[in-house]
RNA sequence: GGCUUCGUAGUUCAAUGGAUAGAAUAGUGGUUUCCUAAACCGUAGAUACAGGUUCGAUUCCUGUCGAAGCUACCA
């Protein structure tokens, strides 16, 4: 039920009745702009042509037909061009009648509409540990899937480890080297940031060899074939994908290191997987592909015999499958991914949660697909998100200039322990309680910091100025819930009392109980909304909404302290239903909202 | 060079072609014997530039300037 459908079928026929044609556009209404009174507006230009007459006559006319014909409108203003309406108190009443009764109101049905969806993140390289950009694609990926869920679809969480190839061979040739049989163990450190270390290494030493040669006269180009450390890489890559038996131990014990580090990552974020595939066991099934790309005639094969595909007919370029040497790219194993993904479940549609400078790579990889006949090509999306960027520009591995997300993650933490002591809020918290506590504040600090932005669009992150708890914040939203919370208990009433009390719909309405009414009105478009742009940031900012609209309704009005029994009940169950928009809304966020803080 | 994306208050973010471009934060001035002040209320401050389409442009088109990404037998 939309509280607007109405509204809109009576504007339709006032068109009708006044101008005696159909309108053939669709209705839409917008805000009031807090400036004018009335809740939503009409604009009457797109209606000039029926009418014949200036705007402002044109939206009297809709006004004064539906102010007399209907009971829906309380009254209206005109400013300029624009149909500023009050709908009628009863109206808002009567729909908040229905929505408080359903705890589900916004939210479909689990797996409802028969669909399965895969989302695939946040699919790290096994050489380094997790940065702020993984947590943009995990916060993404895992928030687009509960939305997903929301819309009444089935959700398989994958993820693909690219956990062989040159980077990989990268910090398995620096272990060798420099390495001296340094283990977690023996260095005290978590197993992913013990592998990145020796890829920083690596990179350091190319970096420093390249140098050398160039002192010798020799140009970059030159000096990179000429590289012995990537000599060896290379020489690795290949003894890896000939089973070298020494090789595969080397691999497989820092492959060990790297999973057991980013295991405890996952486990203080709660992100969880139904499926992971490894590049280590779809690379060779990418090599059948190839071949049968070949024998197709969509592939071609070089005199060195690398394989190639042509796509300068779609304004691509000509695109390297399978190397000279025989061994795999990333592309190759990704079309075999895919796939192994349409082999093992039936989906509906598969989203791939992988930044934007690879937007180019998904849409060659998509063509193939689609050129070597695969039908599910169709259903492919792939989910590109801007880069995470510090003040200094673009993160980089190879040279450390990267924000460590299990840093972050126990600096927010921390951040949320100081602020709540100062605030002197862990008063008759348990030692568990207030941990829990803790983390609930800083992971939804930086979830939202993180999620209130456009997907699409880049984002800056300062490392020297902490994210903010009070303002447009998680931790504001957080405490608008544990607010509200306060006043159900002190209410005595239950939550099942609390729906089941029937309100008469004849008291007046104050203008920030409408204003509440109408932001719930929107949820359930809202995560539509977010669910057909894949975009949680809708979300974000409605849910904003809704907390500051609250706490300004509860400065201006008592909700337990006044007279009338009905007013006050009606209060009760208008917070009651705030609260549980702003925690429904968070958890398509993934942020936990706590009942104190 | 080519392709793609992006330039909004000091800063970080908003705005299906609609009104006087919204928030937050940092400034600045207030609110607490009153349901949680991580709150609320004032005040001040922005569409890179130049054209075009439109009743109306931050939004669409063209150009200029600036930034980022891609353009690897890296992933």
């Amino acid at each position: 039920m939309n509280i607007l459908t109405d509204l809109t079928k009576a504007v339709k026929a006032s068109v009708k009745d006044l101008y005696g044609k159909d309108f053939e556009g669709e209705i839409v209404f917008q805000k009031t702009r807090k400036e004018f009174e009335g809740e939503v507006t009409l604009v009457a230009f797109p209606f000039l042509k029926l009418s014949g007459k200036k705007p402002e006559d044109t939206g009297a006319d809709i006004g004064n037909y539906l102010l007399t014909k209907t009971k829906l409108v309380k009254k209206f203003n005109i400013v300029k061009g624009f149909l500023n309406i009050s709908m009628a108190d009863s109206e808002w009443l009567n729909y908040f009648g229905e929505i408080i009764k359903e705890d589900a109101y916004a939210i479909e049905k689990r797996e409802s509409s028969g669909l399965s969806v895969m989302v695939e993140y946040p699919s790290p390289n096994t050489n380094k540990p997790l940065h702020l950009g993984h947590l943009r694609n995990i916060f993404l990926g895992s928030s687009v899937a509960e939305i997903l869920k929301a819309r009444g679809h089935k959700v398989i969480h994958s993820c693909l480890y690219n956990d062989r190839g040159t980077n990989i061979s990268k910090s398995m040739l620096a272990w060798k080297l420099y390495g001296n049989g340094a283990t977690p163990q023996s260095t005290g450190l978590k197993g992913d940031h013990l592998v990145g270390d020796f890829y920083v290494k690596y990179s350091a030493a190319y970096k420093k060899e390249i140098d050398e040669l160039k002192k010798t006269g020799l140009s970059e180009e030159e000096a990179e074939k000429k590289s012995e450390l990537a000599r060896q890489v290379t020489e690795l890559t290949v003894a890896w994908e000939n089973n070298d038996t020494e090789v595969r131990k080397l691999w497989k014990m820092m492959n060990d290191w790297f999973h057991e580090g980013v295991a405890e990552t996952y486990k203080s974020l709660g992100t969880k997987t139904d499926k992971n595939y490894y590049e280590s066991d779809v690379y060779n099934l990418g090599k059948e592909t190839v071949k049968e790309g070949l024998q197709k005639g969509v592939f071609y094969q070089k005199e060195d015999s690398s394989v190639w595909i042509d796509l300068t007919a779609d304004g691509l370029d000509h695109k390297l499958v399978l190397r000279s040497n025989g061994t795999s790219v990333y592309i190759t194993q990704d079309i075999a991914t895919a796939n192994e993904k349409e082999r093992n479940f039936k989906i509906d549609k598969s989203i791939y949660v992988v930044g934007n400078e690879q937007d180019y790579h998904f849409k060659v990889l998509f063509l193939i697909l689609k050129k070597l006949g695969r039908t599910y090509a169709d259903n492919l999306y792939h989910l590109s998100y801007g880069m995470v960027e510090l003040p200094t520009g673009k993160m980089k591995s190879r040279e450390g200039t990267v924000v460590d997300a299990d840093d972050l993650i126990s600096g927010m933490i921390d951040t949320a322990k100081k602020t709540t002591q100062q605030l002197g809020k862990t008063e008759g918290l348990t030692e568990e309680g207030a941990k829990n506590l803790f983390k609930i504040i800083g992971l939804g600090a930086l979830r939202y910091f993180i999620l209130k932005v456009d997907p699409k669009k880049k984002m800056l992150f300062d490392p020297n100025e902490s994210i903010d708890f009070n303002g447009h914040t998680g931790p504001f939203i957080q405490y608008t819930h544990a607010r509200i919370q306060s006043v159900l208990r002190k209410s005595g009433l239950t939550a099942e009392e609390i729906k089941n009390k029937k309100i008469n719909p004849a008291h007046a309405l104050h203008q920030k109980e409408t204003d509440l009414i109408h932001l719930l009105s929107d949820f359930k478009n809202i995560i539509a909304e977010a669910e057909y742009t894949y975009n949680p940031a809708l979300i974000a900012n409605y849910i904003y909404e809704i907390a500051k609209a609250y706490n300004q309704f509860y400065h201006e009005l008592s909700v337990l302290s006044v007279e009338n029994e009905e007013q006050k009940l009606f209060r009760v169950q208008l917070s009651y239903k705030c609260a549980l928009a702003v925690k429904q809304g968070m958890a398509l966020l993934c942020i936990e909202v706590p009942d104190k803080m």
